[in-house]
DNA sequence: AGGCTCATGTAAACGGTTACATGATTAC
DNA sequence: GTAATCATGTAACCGTTTACATGAGCCT
């Protein structure tokens, strides 16, 4: 599991209540991690609960008392450990691909219609990262070592629907030849 | 979900015992699609209490006996209708993209070490994967319905290795000079 | 003798999603 | 008036992972 940990690596930067924590997982991190609010006050229990994060109760008249969590000494050592260990590489569920094993046996066009959708998708998601991009690191050589990270994780997003766009036109190009035997057999 | 799918469109091509679809699981479509024994044989009751599947119990003398299942009418209208529905693009849990957000507050020495291990990781797993296609699909232009779609497959998990190398180039690029930074300020 | 393949399962724990709940303030 | 924002939570359910279980046959 590593929500936990992303909980703790957020911390780093500054002591923060799982509201601000939900909503940094909406829009910065939500893009390659996405957690419900339910989630992140869960695993914050958890993590006071094993002494790795200290809350501290802050009082406000006008809103809703907030609970502030920072890194205890503790926690800062765990979070080093799994630093240290190697990564998995993620496991991908992608029900594009595994209706595509039904070609063959159902008829290519639903396919086509479903890869036209996520072709879509994609696009829109690939144009808002490239705007961020383009508006917070227009030059990838004078970055600090905190922006850095933070690029190379819009990077990764936006090289990954790149990727996908362009394997979209492929799957497009060898399978609209199939649809059209199909719909010139049906005829 | 989309196990449930998966399996159907398995027993699309022929009836199947659920260890058959494990080993299934476990070689061609594990890559993009990961799915345990356990997994496969609940499911598979799941799927023969909504009468999606039957099940055949075929008795063997020398080894354990094989319940084969295979796809019922109901079983493939439902499949239909999944196929028409819109895929949601898979969430991503990358943990090399949570520790670079550690980036100005743990050493990149570290996030090197873990690029390096994931870069290493996927260079094995893209010459599998290369190998696989030019033995099965050496020839684009002449593929049948059926070898299209696994072909597919194919091809979006070498693509994915692809630009993940090339990511990992990038990251390891601006990292290596941070990583240079901090040790000349230790010493 | 030890381990692999064939073949099916149960049970516990963990992780994630969805629904439900509360209640004041602020903006349109 | 309606909706969004701030702020925290509970409960039920579903999907996944890991561990445990059995037992015959085959290969080295």
């Amino acid at each position: 599991m590593a929500l936990s940990h992303a909980i703790l690596v957020s911390l780093l930067d500054r002591p923060q209540a799982g509201y601000d924590l939900a909503k940094l997982f909406d829009k910065t991190v939500g893009q390659f991690w996405r957690a419900s609010h339910q989630q992140i006050y869960g695993e914050l229990h958890k993590l006071a609960a094993k002494n790795f994060v200290e809350a501290e109760t802050i009082e406000q008249s006008d809103r809703p008392n907030k609970i502030v969590y920072s890194l205890t000494p503790l926690g800062r050592d765990a979070l080093d450990e799994w630093m240290a260990q190697p990564t998995a590489p993620p496991s991908i569920k992608e029900d594009l691909i595994v209706k595509l094993f039904s070609s063959g046996k159902i008829g290519a066009s639903v396919l086509l219609d479903n890869l036209a959708q996520r072709q879509q998708l994609a696009r829109t998601r690939l144009a808002e990262w490239e705007a961020v991009r383009d508006e917070f690191y227009p030059d990838t050589t004078k970055l600090t070592p905190r922006q850095t990270g933070r690029y190379l994780g819009l990077q990764s997003g936006i090289t990954s629907e790149l990727r996908f766009l362009s394997w979209c036109e492929e799957a497009i190009l060898l399978l609209t030849p199939i649809a059209e035997k199909e719909a010139a057999a049906k005829a």
